[in-house]
DNA sequence: ATGCATGAGCA
DNA sequence: GCTCATGCATA
């Protein structure tokens, strides 16, 4: 079939569940699977019972199993959808490479710390069974990115001018009052206000429907803004953006560049001009794994114990769920990322 | 809307 | 190898 995964228009869902999040208070999907604290194992414990506290992470998320619904999941499906690249058009609009643009980058980063000295040697690797979960290519994982290369230029511009802000938000980043007065809100990020990023979400949301724009539509036309170092962005972080699941530091990033593509939108509208941001993505596929159920439950349940797991562990639990050990570990990275996610971590 | 993935920069 | 921003693919 011709691929026509490009752009589509993304309307709302009619029925689907709206997590409306609460000015002060979000508890709608974040904290469904925000992990569970269980704040009396972490970290001590899983230096020297390795396979003990795997197995009984097990046990606790066979247990868990048992108390939820039914889920249709399929049995570690890694569907590979290679199909036939015959054009790259990486990412829309970007016409040239406009989006490089160095930038400030005061690189100012975290000290990664990390966990205790997991020994964990093999005896829990005793005997598994291989399941296939890679189809001829083994070590790294399969997928292309034959077009990631193309925007992680001007996606990484941003990302560090970010980073250097705050560094090593554990969780409870900001702890600065609302009490504001005095702020740059134009054209600067200087108030990292989440109430005002908060209302501004909602806002920006409910004028782009206003203006029959997808979020998709957002994301490619922000290449339009010419704006030094932006490049256009995904349909899933402009919906990220409007749901206010993204970090604190990205959501005060982005919302100078949405705020005034905003204002540009509706400036053009008003002339009755319509932009033309118009381009197509050719049909280059990147497989998605798909982490079945069970397997996602035991994750979580050693997530819950050791949120960072060595590399060896990381081994040694891809090997017991048949996964493979990168799949593990970007889940685990995610995991984390998802912790500090605005909605659940920001101390609104 | 969200799960899994990439990649830059840093430690 | 981690974090972080961000994207493709998919439910």
């Amino acid at each position: 079939m011709m691929s026509m995964n490009s752009k589509q228009p993304f309307s709302m869902h009619p029925i689907l569940h709206e997590p409306k999040y609460t000015p002060l208070h979000s508890s709608s999907e974040a904290i469904r699977r925000a992990c569970l604290p269980t704040p009396s194992l972490q970290g001590n414990i899983f230096a020297g019972f390795d396979e003990t506290l795997l197995q009984r992470a097990e046990a606790l998320a066979a247990v868990d199993i048992v108390a939820q619904k039914s889920h249709p999941f399929k049995p570690d499906a890694t569907y590979h959808t290679m199909t036939t690249m015959t054009s790259m058009a990486c990412t829309p609009t970007s016409s040239s490479g406009h989006l490089h643009h160095p930038s400030v980058l005061t690189s100012h980063h975290h000290p990664g710390h990390h966990q205790s000295a997991q020994g964990l040697d093999g005896d829990l690797l005793d005997h598994l069974t291989p399941g296939l979960s890679l189809g001829g290519m083994s070590g790294s994982d399969v997928c292309s990115s034959a077009s990631h290369q193309a925007h992680a230029a001007h996606m990484s511009a941003i990302n560090q001018h970010m980073q250097h802000h705050h560094h090593q938000q554990s969780m409870n980043m900001h702890q600065h009052a609302l009490s504001h007065s005095s702020l740059g809100a134009g054209g600067l990020d200087s108030e990292p206000d989440p109430r005002e990023l908060e209302s501004f979400a909602e806002r920006f949301k409910q004028r782009r429907i206003k203006l029959g724009v997808t979020q998709a539509d957002v994301g490619s036309a922000l290449a339009n803004l010419k704006i030094p170092g932006v490049g256009c962005l995904s349909q899933s972080t402009i919906c990220r953006f409007e749901s206010l699941t993204l970090s604190h530091n990205n959501m005060v990033a982005l919302k100078p560049i949405l705020e005034a593509w905003l204002e540009e939108a509706e400036r053009a509208q008003r002339e009755k001009m319509s932009k033309p941001e118009i381009f197509n993505g050719g049909d280059k596929k990147r497989k998605r794994t798909s982490i079945a159920a069970p397997e996602k439950r035991s994750l979580e349940a050693y997530f819950a114990v050791q949120p960072r797991p060595s590399s060896e562990k990381i081994a040694a639990i891809a090997e017991k769920l048949d996964l493979k050990k990168n799949v593990v570990r970007v889940w685990f990275c995610n995991q984390r990322q998802k912790q500090k996610r605005m909605k659940f971590s920001a101390t609104h």
